[in-house]
DNA sequence: TCTATATTTCCGGAAATATAGAATTAAAGT
DNA sequence: ACTTTAATTCTATATTTCCGGAAATATAGA
């Protein structure tokens, strides 16, 4: 990942409302959720949102696609771990003091099954 | 790590000149630099990168000490490690799918030896 | 004390960002 | 065609951030 999408990405979610935007889109799976149910969850007024929703479409951490009259908003998995790989490796340089204590994040770090 | 923090760190480092700093910081390992080194490799103006500095240190990322004239810049460690967990955990709610191939930063996401 | 060096603080203007109200587009149902 | 619902875009305003020049502070050395 490049540092410019590196930073855009961070600024995006470097914002109360776009964090909590994010977090529940991340929860809410791959089906995503529309971006009414969005605005209910999360307490904010349909343009603000749309305006946020944006931002974090314009740094590639979330995908949208109309469906009916709603437009469903996603997490885009792969920008936020290309975001995270770049923090762990670029960013921090592989410092195992940095990036090592991470494993005890267990299960999350890792895979299922996956050989480490 | 507590949202705000977490916030704080991430618009701390989503600017490009704070991030040069950041992973010089990083890079340059746990002595640290002096704020004219840090200036003269990044490029910048002495008022300029002081406000910086103090930027990532408000966020808990840097931390200083003075040695005589001189003020001496390191990457808290840390802090780092808090921030790069509250994204894997907290945000990305522990899903595999966005936390899993991070396991590809092999050695650095997993300790060698670590219960994955 | 005087001077030089290192860094910070203060201040102002320009640019970017955040939010809200009003109007607009898009789709669905009648 | 008309109405309703969903979401976006347009526009204005308030706020924040960014960066540079000038001045202030701190330390070391002569």
């Amino acid at each position: 990942m490049e540092p410019r999408a590196a930073i855009d990405a961070l600024s995006a979610i470097a914002h109360t409302g776009r964090l909590a935007i994010f977090r529940l889109l991340v929860q809410a799976g791959p089906d995503g959720l529309a971006a009414g149910d969005v605005a209910r969850a999360v307490g904010s007024l349909a343009n603000t949102l749309s305006a946020n929703l944006n931002v974090l479409a314009g740094a590639g951490l979330v995908r949208s696609r109309r469906d009916g009259r709603s437009i469903i908003y996603r997490a885009d998995y792969d920008r936020m771990s290309e975001l995270l790989a770049f923090l762990m490796e670029d960013c921090c340089a592989g410092k195992p003091e940095i990036c090592g204590p991470l494993a005890t994040v267990a299960g999350t770090a890792c895979m299922p099954g996956a050989r480490c």
